[in-house]
DNA sequence: AGCACGCCGACT
DNA sequence: GTCGGCGTGCTC
């Protein structure tokens, strides 16, 4: 069945016609128009035709019936980019619960309307003496508008046209009349905000090694046979995955097709961004969050009029309109950066698998610790595994690891945050003259306890996850809202040495200054970076030698080489061990990992310390010995009793208001909404609704539900069916 | 973006 | 009075 009307957005870069209008679908084209096509349609009062894309496809009226315009066409050249890109919209309207202008938006930047070059620029032909004349002339006649724009002429010779439409407010309609008498005239021409400068093509950086070689090979096989798959290239750390991301590239590029090439915004530095300028110059491009709207839309009209062929940039960068797509790769694919956090909440990784899909391009996703998500499809066949198990460099070997016990160290007497261990061997490096990193893996704000004579942090006797320390002095779980008093002593060993966790990266630079007051110590975190280029400036004069110590959060892990560090000391693996969240293990096995990877990165061997309260969880062993697949068997296995996800799929719904009994009401009324889906559907486990981990932010009240599935299709439905019953508190749902 | 409409001073 | 520039608002 065909439906009537087609919502559609009118194809002018102007943000005062950003919307959808509706026309009506002749009979003739009845079943031939799909959301996403360019049609023609008329518009406005001269009904001149105009080409727009079809967004939603509809049978109800939403404007006065008798006024909707009938679609003139299908406009068969020019099929772009960007009616993909709209499909690519609706899809992500489905899946992850957001209107179509919200999908929209994120899928196609409006054009800003302060431009910062000009690209038409109005000039004249007329001397200083008779644009003055002409102006004394408007100014007695009383055109003002003339006026305006013959001042600014005598002023500065020229005018930009957005600065003639914007502040001078004027139109085409004033112009015209200047413009055939000849006294003005407007020039065009693409000037575009290049945020790099060119750079010469060096080729092929360095050799690649068989791993590599083989590697690359594989996909360039597929790819020459015209086959299209996703694959998953683990490599360690330091095993040259951006050689053999470049390797590929090479080839999507010979057969004319097109490149995008996520990274994390974190690790889009400078020198990243370089090797691929080296190797494949001016037909790359880059964005990044620092960019203006307008330099953004710049870089994608460049790739939508094929001008460039790469694309490497954030989350954002897949939606760059080319329409050869080829290849799509995602850096670090495990990274949270992936997942936005507004609405709608997608994650880069599954929408790059819908739109390479639809372009029939290829996925690479590339990592050193591996989604667990990802990994499984690996081992089930549904992604292509790519194995790179050594060091790229041949002299760099891994880092030397060693796990110290916190414990024996209170035992011992030792009561400061640095081991005995650690200690010897920052003085070492100090007298060496060789640099260490001290990392603390906090992330977020939640506290937990633990009990610094036996390691362990108090649990949910339910949830088998920490219990967050609130303010009021219980402990509560908030995947199920169990509650407890602090006790006086460890549950498990009776000791009394229980506290709360909680060491921030200035106490720790305080602590070392005071140690080591010869070294010269640099800090990293949100307080000394905020300001812009602060993360680059700081890397960049520790990479220079300027300091010994570099104490930082995860933003020094992530990506960059510092050949002459030779000690990496994280402080307390503790502190993402204890989150109140069921990834917790996997992301400090991912934090430890790549923090361990920092080491050793130069000629001289580098040297791991994890200090620790639990030397003996999975996590903590499987990331000193560097054994991703033991970690993931031991991890796959805990989630699967547990059934969270990737084993089964969870639809968490957060309701927030500033009223309790509005939010708990409408915690009962989802809960019971639910219900009725498990008893047809046995899989079916509902938790909560319990509290937030901060239950009360900004005066506003927060609950999560928790609804898990097997299958996918099941959640989506929930959660549609949730959508339709229009509470009067605030929903968010985040289905993974 | 482009078009119409209503306002207002200029000129016959 | 009419003509035409100017500013504003709307376009399915």
């Amino acid at each position: 069945m065909a439906e009537e009307f087609a919502n559609i957005i009118i194809d002018i870069s102007h943000e005062k016609v950003d919307r959808t209008f509706q026309y009506r679908i002749p009979d003739a084209l009845k079943g031939r128009i799909r959301v996403g096509e360019l049609v023609n349609i008329p518009f406005g009062t001269g009904n001149r035709l105009r080409k727009g894309y079809v967004v939603e496809l509809t049978d109800t009226a939403e404007y006065d019936s008798s006024r909707i315009k009938e679609i003139a066409g299908i406009e068969t050249k020019g099929v772009s980019a960007k009616a993909q890109l709209i499909e690519l919209a609706w899809w992500m309207k489905e899946r992850y619960g957001s209107t179509m202008n919200q999908a929209l938006k994120t899928v196609l930047p409006v054009k800003e309307k302060i431009r910062q070059e000009e690209r038409k620029i109005i000039r004249t032909s007329l001397t200083k003496e008779e644009l003055e004349n002409r102006r004394l002339e408007a100014e007695r006649k009383h055109y003002k508008a003339r006026e305006r724009l013959f001042s600014a002429l005598v002023d500065m010779g020229k005018v930009p046209y957005e600065l003639a439409t914007g502040h001078l407010n004027l139109t085409a309609s004033t112009l015209k009349p200047l413009i055939d008498r000849g006294d003005i005239y407007v020039e065009r021409l693409a000037v575009y905000r290049n945020p790099v400068t060119e750079y010469e093509i060096c080729g092929k950086e360095v050799e690649l090694n068989e791993e590599q070689k083989k590697a690359a090979d594989c996909f360039k096989e597929d790819y020459r046979r015209g086959k299209r798959e996703t694959y998953l290239l683990h490599g360690i750390t330091g095993s040259g995955k951006t050689e053999v991301y470049m390797e590929m590239m090479e080839q999507v590029l010979q057969e004319g097709k097109q490149v995008i090439v996520l990274i994390p915004e974190i690790s889009l530095t400078y020198q990243t961004v370089m090797r691929f300028y080296k190797r494949f110059g001016n037909q790359v491009s880059v964005i990044n969050s620092r960019l203006s709207k307008g330099e953004r839309y710049d870089q994608f009209e460049r790739a939508e009029k094929g001008e460039i062929q790469i694309m490497i940039g954030p989350r954002s960068a897949l939606f760059t309109p080319f329409s050869r797509l080829g290849l799509i790769i995602i850096d670090e694919e495990q990274e949270a950066a992936y997942k936005s956090e507004i609405t709608p909440r997608y994650h880069a990784r599954e929408v790059a698998a819908k739109r390479a899909y639809m372009a029939e391009a290829s996925l690479v996703l590339g990592s050193a610790t591996p989604s667990l998500e990802s990994y499984e499809k690996a081992l089930t066949g549904e992604y292509r595994l790519l194995t790179l198990s050594g060091r790229a460099k041949k002299d760099s070997v891994l880092a030397d690891t060693e796990i110290v016990d916190l414990r024996e160290e209170l035992k011992s007497g030792n009561r400061s945050i640095f081991s005995r261990r650690l200690q010897e061997l920052i003085e070492e490096r100090l007298n060496r003259r060789e640099q260490t990193i001290l990392f603390i893996n906090r992330r977020g704000y939640a506290n937990f306890m633990s009990c610094r004579s036996c390691g362990k942090a108090l649990k949910c006797p339910h949830c088998d996850v920490s219990l967050t320390l609130h303010r009021n002095g219980n402990l509560k779980c908030h995947y199920c809202g169990f509650e407890m008093r602090v006790p006086q002593s460890c549950p498990s060993c009776r000791s009394p040495y229980i506290a709360g966790f909680g060491t921030g990266t200035q106490k720790i630079e305080e602590i070392t200054k005071k140690m080591y007051p010869m070294a010269r110590v640099l800090r990293m975190d949100m307080d000394t970076t905020s300001k812009k280029g602060g993360h680059e400036e700081i890397l960049s004069a520790f990479s220079r030698g300027e300091a010994d110590i570099l104490i930082g959060t995860q933003m020094i892990v992530k990506g960059h080489d510092f050949p002459n560090v030779t000690l990496v000391g994280i402080v307390a693996a503790d502190l993402s061990l204890h989150a109140p969240d069921f990834t917790c293990g996997e992301r400090t096995f991912q934090l430890l990992t790549q923090a361990a990877g920092r080491a050793g990165r130069g000629k001289r061997p580098g040297h791991v310390v994890i200090q620790t309260y639990m030397p003996d969880h999975y996590s903590i062993q499987y990331a000193a010995e560097q054994n991703y697949e033991k970690f993931y068997e031991t991890e796959m296995a805990y989630r699967k009793m547990l059934h969270f996800p990737p084993y089964r799929k969870m639809l968490m719904v957060q309701l927030s208001s500033p009223e309790e009994e509005k939010l708990s009401r409408a915690g009962d009324r989802l809960r019971s909404e639910t219900e009725p889906f498990g008893t047809q559907e046995k899989e079916l486990e509902i938790i909560g609704p319990v509290e937030a981990s901060i239950y009360k932010v900004n005066d506003i009240y927060r609950k999560i539900l928790y609804i898990k599935h097997g299958n996918y299709d099941i959640l989506l439905k929930i959660r549609k069916h949730l959508e339709k019953l229009d509470l009067p508190v605030q929903l968010q749902y985040d289905l993974q």
